[in-house]
DNA sequence: CCAGGTCAAGGGAGT
DNA sequence: ACTCCCTTGACCTGG
């Protein structure tokens, strides 16, 4: 098992190292490609330093922030003046990665609507799915769920069915490498998607493999149980690829009137596996501090 | 320099 | 009809 953490390094943050710099839609018109450019550049050279922290704190696995560069569902990343820079860095980074077997993985935000009935909202998506791919691809990876590009189906319209089903055509719609690396991922909502939901209407056809979210499941099990999901998420996952699982504790641990949804700051549970060998993304709010914490806690050794 | 208000996107839920 | 929330707080302005 490795844990894992996502997008901000909190430590590092407080020292202005961070990959989410972004900007306004007033400043991105007024300060075009080389404006958004420029921070992309700066998100990268971070990215490489809090990998470098990763490195030497002994994680193996992280989630990059869709942010990297700011507006990027309006350009392509070739017309950016600074492409031949961000060619090396991206290269750099990834080599680093592999160097120091880093699992990197991505969750593009909750406007990613592959099933919805919008056709503009459809076509929008997949540029954004294309985009994450693309960096992957510039990292020079091989494309598979390895490094995972991971979303909800987000939409359900009361009828579940009809979305699964044009979301599975719609899948097949997306160019090939992302395809490879697309996961999908069990919601919170009871009017949205469970664990089995996905298996009998997404896997079953196209072989996208399920991250299974622990907190999710909790707040919208369905007939199943926690163990009984996981085990169905872990099959759908291919032969030498380790599944991915999301955890986190629920805020009401610390705020009694927090909603059941929101995530705690920290790890309060032992996370149990059910004997599978998975990775484990933390998505709590305290980040790397909240995985440090949970290491020690239970005594597990940095490789 | 900093506190506070504001900020792309889709959809669901609460008011 | 409006506001908040989500995978993630950061930007930007006025004082």
């Amino acid at each position: 098992m490795n844990l894992g953490y996502a997008c901000i390094n909190v430590e590092l943050r407080k020292k202005k190292i961070f990959a989410g710099r972004t900007c306004r839609k007033d400043t991105f018109q007024k300060g075009g490609l080389k404006y958004v450019g420029d921070l992309g550049v700066q998100n990268l050279r971070d990215l490489h330093r809090i990998l470098e922290w990763n490195a030497a704190n002994g994680i193996t696995f992280y989630r990059i922030g869709s942010d990297i560069f700011p507006w990027s569902s309006e350009y392509e990343y070739k017309d950016l003046p600074q492409y031949k820079e961000i060619c090396e860095l991206l290269s750099a980074i990834g080599k680093y990665a592999t160097a120091t077997n880093q699992r990197l993985t991505y969750h593009p935000g909750p406007f990613n609507i592959l099933g919805s009935q919008k056709e503009n909202v459809v076509q929008r998506t997949m540029v954004d799915l294309r985009h994450h791919s693309e960096i992957f691809d510039l990292m020079g990876f091989t494309p598979s769920v390895y490094n995972k590009i991971n979303i909800h189906i987000g939409a359900a319209y009361k009828d579940k069915y009809a979305v699964l089903k044009q979301w599975c055509a719609n899948y097949q719609k997306l160019d090939e490498n992302t395809r490879k690396r697309l996961t999908i991922e069990n919601d919170d909502k009871p009017s949205l998607f469970t664990t089995y939901d996905l298996y009998h209407g997404v896997h079953n056809h196209t072989g996208v493999p399920i991250v299974f979210d622990y907190h999710h499941h909790s707040c919208n099990p369905g007939d199943l149980s926690h163990s009984e999901s996981l085990k169905l998420a872990v099959a759908t996952w291919p032969e030498g690829i380790k599944p991915v699982v999301h955890y986190s504790s629920c805020k009401q641990i610390e705020d009694p009137k927090a909603k059941v949804q929101a995530h705690a700051d920290y790890v309060y549970e032992t996370i149990d596996l059910y004997g599978h060998d998975v990775d484990v993304m933390l998505e709590v709010k305290q980040k790397e501090k909240a995985l440090l914490e949970y290491r020690k806690k239970h005594g597990i050794l940095i490789k």
